[in-house]
RNA sequence: GCCAUGGUGGCGGAAUGGUAUACGCGCGCGACUCAAAAUCGCGUUCCCGUAAGGGAUUGAGGGUUCAAGUCCCUCCCAUGGCACCA
């Protein structure tokens, strides 16, 4: 037989119908009754096209829209594209072929692919980020920022490859070399713009307690943002007028702080510096240059620093300690400076065992196996007169102790536990004016500068004397100008631009240049939740007309009060941090502003799981992209988002292998020519369930609860496989009535929507069956009137029964010992135990 | 290194602390066919056994429990992220 089902004029009929009606077209304006906004991260239109992935991503996501829809919610489902990034510069480099034109052409290949998923995009809607109509937006968000001081100038680092002159990307610069000629990469210090993300660290923190977000999403951004609780400290510099001030969450450890760290980028090492210590100083910085952030700051590799020659003062103990530089000291975080605590640190410790000189030296009163000790001097005969090698401050009966305990050799907070030194000593700081409690955050504020071509540019200018000033709204679009070196030349490639310094004078005057960073990518997709439901002035089919547009804020008010936040935004867990942190961030702004009335984006989050293939993550540069294009035509859109599904759990991904796709195929083969064969059989306008066996419908209805359950959950595969458990029942069955094989065009929709409308059609369904109900299932019809209970003696299984679903437990247990394998093993000792678990099994412990 | 996730037959995987291996792929045998493909039927975790049945088994080791793939501890391996790939 050859096959009975044609999925490509099938598939294309239904897409040209779906379209034709226009239902998946969302009026934003009509207020929804019961809206559901569907999103999905959208893609970076990148040269490899649509890959796997991709489908893996989308047509889980619009099954479980298409399931919502026949749940009666009005479902908006926008998709577009995060065109601005370096791939396409990268390209324009190698080829010449400017970013613009690669990105059109590569959004053009993509759309025609999306379709053929058939998903219930709303095509009107799209966004392209690369589109002056889109970044005149991320222009105007960078301007709110800047008006509400949320932007700001400082210096940091990029990663600088010194003979290819440009500034690489951490992708481009991994192992410390480049990718491109191999030379060291070098740590290069630029003044660029910051957002004040850490403003926000409380809030952001605080608002994922609500979230119906996966748990490991949220203790992952937890992490990321990084909250300590501690104190600053304020340490004296010996004949010097400048002070350094430490972060630790350890204050109650002060009395073991035998020397000071200050990260090399610090400010204060060219002050402090003595003279003698120059000279290795300088040599120092120049190995940390070459240094990564991930090396600097690996627990397994032996620490280095040098010290500065400088001495600074405990306000505790009064005593002077040495200040030094070392690189698993970061500048970013905390105040760049910690104090060391051999003590009752590991890194500290590992320090100082590295340079013996800072390990500090007392007489200690505690006891050789550190478990006790007493204030009077000489209370351990054992320990008299030894030194300690190591300050110990606390008791915990091991060197570098960490955990809780006892404060010992440490004054005043004598005896105190460690939380209630804590307090004890940060008060005392206060009260000397040499300290404080201080709450840090390892979250860093957001840099949002990129020294490349295709990004938005900042809408920023500066005066003839270096002042920025933003541009005003009006010209925004603040154009990205055409006339641009690619090439790598040591300077931002709009540098170059002729019409961009002349327009900048032009309307600003003479001598004004403009700023020639563009934006981080990130911000772009930082608030395209909010351009899809722009109902006017955006968007591919919308040019600027007389260079303006007319609106004056992000978004409708109403439009957003009714559509967001987003019910359900699906995409890749690579993206827990830093993108999702980043669109919440936007989000809380924008509500400051008062812009929007929520303050988050994503109501319900799901991740796909990755999908790689030959056990890695697909990517050109790996080369093991796979193209879904050649599974579309052999087996059309449905059998391939089936399999996607079928592979496993949604959020689980796997590795990509096509071996049972056949599997799929058969399954839809099968389900169509029952139709066929069924409904030929003179069976069309037979109602009612007569025709079918009491046990096929207790296994419809069941099907009809596990699918319905299990599409809630995202259990994509189990939903399919009691679909196939449910056909190997039915096709035994002599006659199958219309209604029944109509539920079953319903359970499909959201899986198969092609099959489905096709299977309802044939089946003399009216409408389209997208637009049906979900069916609802019979709880009695559920009902097993028998049970089956399973027999285990001492854990193993030794038998079963069938009893009444009435039968009391006297008699079930009664019932179990009479069995012949059963009481075969009862006879070997006696019966301690007997347990019976209502409906499931009985357990017996014999000794 | 740090943060997070995962590890079950030949393969993808299923399993509210209660029958481990559902469903599918693959494979084997059979039917149909001149033959093959397709389709249909039966079987299929491993070992012993004709069978009945027995034993082992969810990355490794330990623990809690009448009962552990599931909970706890230690370890191994793989993957994602680590702030300029998106």
């Amino acid at each position: 037989m050859s096959h009975p089902y044609d999925p490509s004029s099938i598939e294309a009929k239904w897409q040209k119908r779906w379209e034709e009606a226009g239902i998946y077209k969302t009026d934003l304006k009509k207020k929804a009754k019961d809206p559901y906004y569907s999103m999905v991260m959208f893609p970076y239109p990148s040269g490899d096209k649509l890959h796997v992935g991709h489908w893996y991503n989308f047509a889980p996501a619009d099954s479980f829209v298409r399931f919502q829809r026949m749940h009666g919610k009005e479902t908006f489902c926008p998709m577009g594209f995060d065109a601005f990034g370096l791939p396409a510069e990268n390209y324009a480099i190698k080829t010449g072929v400017h970013p613009d034109a690669s990105t059109r052409k590569n959004v053009e290949t993509m759309i025609t692919q999306l379709k053929r998923i058939g998903c219930m995009y709303d095509w009107d809607k799209m966004v392209n980020t690369s589109t002056p109509e889109y970044y005149r937006w991320t222009q105007w968000l960078f301007l709110q920022m800047y008006k509400h001081e949320l932007a700001y100038r400082k210096e940091a680092s990029v990663n600088w490859c010194p003979s290819c002159q440009t500034v690489l990307a951490n992708e481009q610069a991994q192992d410390g070399t480049c990718d491109r000629c191999g030379t060291t990469v070098v740590q290069k210090p630029l003044t660029q713009w910051f957002w004040k993300i850490k403003q926000y660290a409380e809030k952001l923190l605080k608002n994922l307690d609500d979230l119906d977000w996966p748990e490991k999403t949220k203790t992952m951004q937890r992490n990321w943002i990084g909250r300590s609780e501690g104190a600053e400290v304020e340490f004296g510099i010996q004949n010097s007028e400048f002070g350094i001030t430490v972060f630790t969450t350890r204050p109650d450890t002060l009395f073991g702080a035998t020397y000071l760290v200050l990260a090399p980028e610090h400010p204060l090492v060219e002050k402090i510096t003595t003279k003698e210590q120059q000279k290795a100083v300088a040599a120092y910085l120049d190995t940390v240059k070459k240094k990564t952030e991930m090396q600097r700051t690996d627990l397994t590799k032996e620490k280095t620093g040098v010290p500065t020659g400088a001495s600074a003062i405990n306000p505790a103990t009064h005593e002077q300690i040495p200040v030094w530089i070392a690189d698993y000291v970061l500048p970013t975080y905390g105040t760049g400076a910690v104090m060391g605590v051999p003590g009752h640190e590991e890194r500290d410790y590992d320090f100082a065992n590295t340079y013996k000189e800072l390990r500090g030296s007392i007489r200690c009163v505690i006891a050789p196996d550190r478990k006790s000790a007493d204030f009077s001097e000489h209370a351990y005969p054992g320990a008299e007169g030894t030194d300690q090698e190591i300050y110990e401050k606390i008791l915990g009966g091991e060197q570098c102790w960490t955990g809780p305990g006892m404060l010992v050799n440490s004054d005043f907070l004598d005896g105190l536990s460690v939380p209630d030194a804590k307090k004890k000593i940060t008060a005392w700081l206060e009260d000397e004016d040499a300290g404080r409690e201080k709450i840090t955050y390892r979250l860093r504020d957001w840099l949002v500068s990129r020294q490349r071509y295709w990004g938005a540019p900042i809408p920023i200018v500066y005066d003839p004397e270096g002042n920025p000033h933003p541009v005003p709204e009006k010209h925004l679009p603040w154009l990205l100008p055409t006339d641009v070196e690619f090439k790598p030349t040591g300077k931002s490639p709009l540098y170059y631009s002729k019409e961009f310094r002349e327009r900048t004078e032009k309307i600003f005057g003479k001598g004004w240049t403009p700023e020639f960073d563009t934006m981080d990518t990130f911000v772009c997709s930082s608030f395209y939740y909010l351009m899809y439901l722009q109902s006017e002035g955006h968007g591919m089919k919308l040019k600027i007309e007389n260079g303006k547009l007319k609106m004056n804020s992000i978004i409708d008010p109403h439009v957003e009060k009714s559509w967001m936040p987003v019910s359900l935004y699906i995409g890749g867990p690579e993206h827990a941090c830093m993108h999702l942190i980043y669109a919440r961030f936007v989000m809380m702004a924008l509500q400051d502003f008062g812009f929007v009335s929520h303050d988050e984006p994503f109501k319900k989050l799901v991740h796909q799981g990755l999908v790689t293939h030959k056990g890695a993550k697909m990517s050109k540069s790996k080369g093991n992209v796979v193209s879904p294009d050649s599974f579309i035509d052999r087996h059309g859109s449905d059998v391939f988002r089936m399999y996607l599904m079928f592979m496993g759990p949604f959020t689980d991904g796997g590795d990509w292998n096509d071996m049972g796709i056949k599997g799929i195929d058969r399954f839809v083969a099968r389900m169509y020519r029952l139709f066929e064969k069924k409904l030929n059989k003179g069976n069309k306008g037979v109602k009612g369930s007569k025709g079918l066996s009491a046990a096929s419908m207790t296994k419809l209805h069941a099907t009809i609860k596990k699918v319905g359950d299990d599409i809630a959950i995202f259990h994509f595969n189990t939903a399919i496989s009691a679909l196939m458990s449910l056909l190997n029942e039915l096709e035994k069955e002599e006659s199958i009535p219309v209604d029944a094989l109509q539920t079953i065009a319903k359970l499909l929709a959201p899986l198969a929507p092609h099959l489905a409308e096709e299977l309802w059609e044939m089946s003399g369904g009216t409408g389209m069956v997208i637009d049906q109900h979900w069916p609802a299932f019979d709880p009695k019809l559920l009902k097993n009137d028998t049970m089956t209970i399973v027999i285990q003696v001492n854990g193993k299984l030794r038998g079963e029964i069938t009893v009444g679903a009435k039968t009391a437990k006297e008699e079930i247990i009664a019932m179990a010992k009479k069995e012949e394998n059963v009481s075969k093993f009862l006879m070997e000792g006696q019966t301690k135990k007997e347990i019976y678990v209502p409906g499931k099994l009985v357990s017996f412990v014999v000794g």
